[in-house]
DNA sequence: AATACGGGGTT
DNA sequence: AACCCAGTATT
């Protein structure tokens, strides 16, 4: 069913593998130490994620929390806020679950085993493989992206990214190879994870200097670049957004929230916004409504933000209200931090069409931050575009 | 098996 | 503009 590698074959792409890995393979900084947390860490941030993007954050990431421990005794808002554009936000709340796991379940130490491994939240297949290998040396295959294409190409597979079929079979194969040589699992792992991200690339593979050409069946077919084949692409859905910058002119500050926990940029912090686009006057209006008086009022410089699976079309208002009355004590920064479960214990709805509207403000969704937190303070990487232009503004 | 989930680099 | 990246969790 799945194309296995020949005994002679193996020791024709292991040896020149690891023997190219150990001539090109690059210094990053989580190869300097291979315990098991370093791994860990780096694996998560890794998750579809570029080298060069993660190497910063996992540099203050270690530094601020040098073992398992340290991280499950955090609060989860210190972790985003070292999250904060690495983006699927979700991984930095699982691994956070993760250490707490780890503590509990295994006394900080994190376990050898796969079935143990695959129980922690945020770990599945590939980070479980490459824990196991990179900081076990055990030999289990870590098979990613880059494994499944340099494996299709090398046995010329007629394999379409993402499928997980087609992947179990670059499991299966690179499983052969790792019994063929056990003791160097994770110098093989490693190697063909680093021929595919510098040699083996999704376009312009540079097949000339491959250690592994010889036996390349794509290479010979001349279908190395058309490997692996692309999935069919969905369309991506456009949003109407109207974001609300607003001074308070007594106090100096402004409303900002917290998104819901789950979900979409979950748990970070946003100015408010509308759904759809909407007129100054349809703004100043419903300010009204809500008692504000509208000192000013000026359009912010349209912005659209892509992300993988959809788009916002995003307009602002910079707002000047005479006062928003709250009864927050004035003098603290953040009063008070809400989250989408404390809106919830409150009767709260903040499904997508209520929690994006600005509710009443005796329903408290709206946090105060002063003009200098709120340039500080951790908010939705493409609505923080707004900040500057806004706060230079009004 | 399909979809949600970010942001940035490459072509 | 399209593609894709050291994937996982959910449905």
């Amino acid at each position: 069913m799945c194309v296995q590698p020949q005994p002679i074959l193996q020791r024709e792409i292991l040896t020149p593998l690891t023997d190219w890995f150990h001539a090109a393979s690059r210094d990053l900084p989580w190869r300097r130490d291979r315990s098991p947390w370093h791994v860990w860490v780096s694996e998560i941030m890794l998750q579809q994620t570029q080298v060069n993007t993660v190497i910063p954050y996992y540099e203050t990431f270690m530094a601020r929390f040098p073992s398992c421990q340290d991280l499950a005794a955090a609060h989860l808002d210190d972790i985003l806020k070292l999250w904060e554009g690495l983006g699927y936000y979700s991984r930095a709340k699982n691994l956070w679950r993760g250490a707490n796991y780890v503590v509990n379940h295994h006394d900080g130490t994190v376990p050898d085993t796969y079935e143990e491994l695959i129980k922690i939240p945020g770990i599945g297949d590939y980070t479980a493989g490459a824990i196991l290998s990179f900081a076990f040396d055990a030999p289990f295959p870590a098979v990613d992206g880059n494994v499944v294409r340099v494996i299709a190409r090398l046995t010329n597979s007629p394999w379409t990214q993402g499928n997980a079929k087609d992947k179990q079979c670059a499991r299966s194969y690179v499983q052969n190879l790792l019994d063929h040589c056990p003791d160097q699992a994770s110098l093989i792992n490693e190697g063909l994870i680093e021929l595919g991200a510098l040699i083996c690339r999704p376009k312009v593979p540079e097949c000339g200097r491959c250690p592994l050409h010889q036996n390349c069946s794509a290479l010979i077919e001349g279908t190395a670049e058309e490997l692996p084949l692309p999935k069919k692409s969905k369309k991506r859905p456009v949003e109407d957004l109207t974001i609300l910058v607003v001074r308070d002119n007594l106090s100096g500050r402004y409303p900002v929230r917290r998104r819901a926990p789950d979900g979409l940029l979950g748990g970070l912090w946003e100015f408010p916004y509308l759904d759809g686009h909407r007129s100054g006057e349809e703004v100043a209006v419903l300010l009204e409504d809500y008692g504000y008086e509208t000192l000013d009022l000026r359009p912010l410089q349209p912005r659209r933000h892509i992300f993988s699976h959809l788009e916002w079309n995003m307009v602002g208002w910079a707002v000047s209200v005479k006062s928003m009355s709250l009864t927050d004590d004035p003098s603290s920064l953040i009063a008070p931090i809400i989250d989408g479960q404390e809106l919830a214990d409150h009767g709260i709805q903040y499904d997508d069409a209520d929690y994006s509207f600005l509710t009443d403000p005796k329903d408290m969704d709206l946090i105060w931050v002063d003009a200098k937190e709120l340039y500080e303070k951790a908010m939705a990487t493409a609505i923080a575009h707004f900040r500057d232009e806004a706060i230079g503004n009004i």
